[in-house]
RNA sequence: UGGGGAAUCGUCUAACGGCAGGACAACGGCCUCUGACGCCGUCAAUCAAGGUUCGAAUCCUUGUUCCCCAGCCA
């Protein structure tokens, strides 16, 4: 927390609130919401509307409103609903009571349309969904008025109240509002209010009506009656202001927020649109919403990633109204960041190779003492027990050295098992592939603790020992897509032929230290020059310890052997 | 000239007429019982062309490029 006040974040919204507040313009007041529609998780770039809308009411003596825009009863859902509310409690921001939903405003919202009906400023058009596109118009060629658009008062308010009691059937009329239909801006081209639809429960108010307000009508009403001050939105939203203006302006409410448009979130390697992820799990093509490679705040979770590491991600990339397209290296450098000062770190080998520490007794075991972590005293210590036999990673054994600056086993050369002892390769065990199967190293015994007499040892590995081990399952997790830009890319393919094949990859045969037989969710821990690993929230069973992967510690030695390869 | 937006290091972002700064990335070094962390350093930008000004990323003009909009989705 303390490392989060250092830098206050601005940006052109803040100065926009500041001066508003300094003006004395709301009465001093600030109110803002964040408004999900509860027809799918909430992603990352949910998280930096969440983080403005939460942290900006945080930051100015003000109040942050979540409600959930649910006047598509078709899309939406209750399990979304549920789950929304998870993630935001989750990522550290709280409504209070003030957990508010647009259906909760659908008779207000009904006697509204009543009042612009009777100012002439709406009508029932008979028009389908087709002819009301050709009636519309191009982007560069006016519309033309519909055939409806002079009902009288009192047929439109009786038209009105017959849709209402559920007299026509789906898409028979819908509500217009009557503004201007050779505006430049499209959204002004008398748009739809109200349409109706039959047959769906909704989630909140069940069969209660047949009449569903549309979101350019719903949303400018519901903030007003929430006495929003700022409403915070995307980009794309920027041409429907003058509609969001102009019912703010026709109706009897004195409220008018101001509607501010930032630019949506970007994130190299992954896609963003609900349509797309909501895509991904519907077709199988990841485990759910909460699968650890997507980019949603459940996946997230489940991958092992802090909710202070998300906020930090969100502050750090700004708000501006500038398309942008964030490198991963950002996300993945406020996780490293955070869970190198909190994650407790315990040894784990992901590729097993057995060692026998041949002067080692056969009978004895040493629980040595090693810290939870090495810059932070206060998470404490732990015994890990040290044996004849041990299993080190294969890739931390060369017969021949790759080149001069590989500093780990090699043939007849020494390295230290962390924590524990400098160890000597004497002889290396080999099937009849030629294929090393297992070392025999001595041990220096004046090397726990201390550094060997008169030789540097510069290498240190991680090691388990074998018979105390515990066997687990780890879990790879990778970008998700082997591109960029997968859902823009200009070879006419799809984003879905960009899923990386490699994204999800799981060991089976790994070994963990035995104090891990405690591990909790929801606890991310750094396996020693490995990377971050928590317990999966699903997967894991009392027989088998599943492991996923958040992030790999950075690895200058693997770029240098790459390099060397290339 | 259909309308609405946006252009600053590779990426993200700051500047509000007065030294183009920071973060991430990259690169080099130091340190190290994690090839991690940490520390030090290096590289690197105002879309273009004109104009106003003592002085322009910022103001003006003209271009260029990119994004969004023709749901009874939000």
């Amino acid at each position: 927390m303390t490392q989060e006040q250092k830098h206050k974040p601005t940006n052109f919204i803040r100065q926009i609130v500041e001066e508003d507040i300094k003006a004395n313009k709301n009465g001093g007041r600030l109110v803002t919401r964040f408004p999900p529609e509860p027809n799918g998780y909430l992603h990352i770039g949910h998280a930096k509307s969440i983080v403005l809308n939460f942290g900006i009411a945080a930051d100015y003596q003000g109040i942050c409103n979540l409600r959930f825009d649910d006047t598509n009863p078709h899309k939406e859902n209750i399990e979304y609903v549920e789950a929304i509310q998870d993630d935001v409690k989750w990522l550290g921001f709280d409504w209070d009571d003030r957990l508010y939903y647009a259906s909760n405003y659908f008779e207000q919202l009904h006697d509204f349309a009543v009042e612009l009906f009777k100012a002439g400023k709406a009508y029932v058009c008979d028009l389908n969904a087709d002819e009301i596109r050709t009636y519309r118009g191009t982007l560069k060629e006016p519309g033309r008025d519909s055939p409806y658009r002079t009902r009288s008062v009192e047929e439109n308010l009786d038209l009105f109240a017959r849709m209402k009691a559920g007299e026509f059937g789906d898409g028979m009329k819908v509500v217009r509002a009557k503004i201007d239909m050779a505006s430049a801006n499209i959204n002004l081209r008398d748009p739809t209010l109200y349409r109706i639809r039959h047959g769906v429960i909704h989630h909140q108010t069940g069969e209660a009506w047949c009449i569903y307000p549309m979101y350019d009508f719903t949303h400018p009403i519901s903030d007003a009656l929430e006495g929003i001050t700022h409403s915070l939105c995307t980009l794309e939203f920027e041409d429907h202001r003058p509609l969001y203006d102009w019912i703010l302006d026709n109706v009897s409410i004195s409220c008018h927020p101001r509607q501010i448009e930032f630019s949506r979130l970007n994130l190299q390697y992954t896609v963003m649109s609900k349509r797309k992820l909501t895509e991904l799990v519907s077709e199988g093509l990841v485990e759910g919403w909460d699968d650890p490679r997507m980019p949603t705040i459940a996946g997230l979770r489940r991958r092992g990633f802090t909710a202070a590491s998300i906020r930090e991600f969100c502050e750090r990339i700004g708000v501006t109204k500038s398309d942008n397209l964030i490198e991963m290296g950002v996300l993945e450098d406020c996780i490293r960041t955070d869970l190198n000062i909190h994650a407790p770190r315990r040894m784990a080998v992901l590729h097993p190779l057995k060692v026998v520490i041949t002067d080692y007794p056969e009978d004895k075991i040493e629980q040595l003492s090693m810290a939870n972590h090495p810059q932070d005293g206060s998470m404490g210590k732990r015994q890990i027990p040290f044996s004849r036999e041990i299993y080190i990673d294969r890739h931390d054994f060369e017969e021949v050295p790759p080149n001069k600056k590989f500093k780990r086993l090699i043939a007849n050369g020494e390295v230290r098992l962390r924590g524990a002892y400098v160890i000597r390769c004497d002889e290396i065990i080999k099937d009849e592939k030629g294929e090393v199967i297992e070392l025999h190293c001595s041990h220096d015994a004046a090397t726990l603790g201390a550094n060997p007499e008169g030789r540097k040892v510069k290498g240190v590995i991680h090691w388990v020992s074998a018979p105390h081990a515990l066997e687990a399952e780890i879990r790879l997790c990778d970008r998700l897509f082997s591109h960029p830009t997968p859902d823009a890319t200009k070879d006419g393919k799809d984003y879905k032929d960009h899923i990386n094949p490699d994204s999800q990859r799981t060991l089976t045969n790994c070994y963990v230290e035995p104090d891990l037989a405690e591990v909790r969710v929801g606890v991310t821990y750094q396996f020693e020059r490995e990377g971050y690993f928590c317990l999966d929230s699903v997967l894991n069973s009392h027989e088998r310890l599943i492991f996923n992967r958040t992030v790999t510690l950075r690895d200058t030695w693997a770029k240098l052997e790459q390099e060397h390869n290339s």
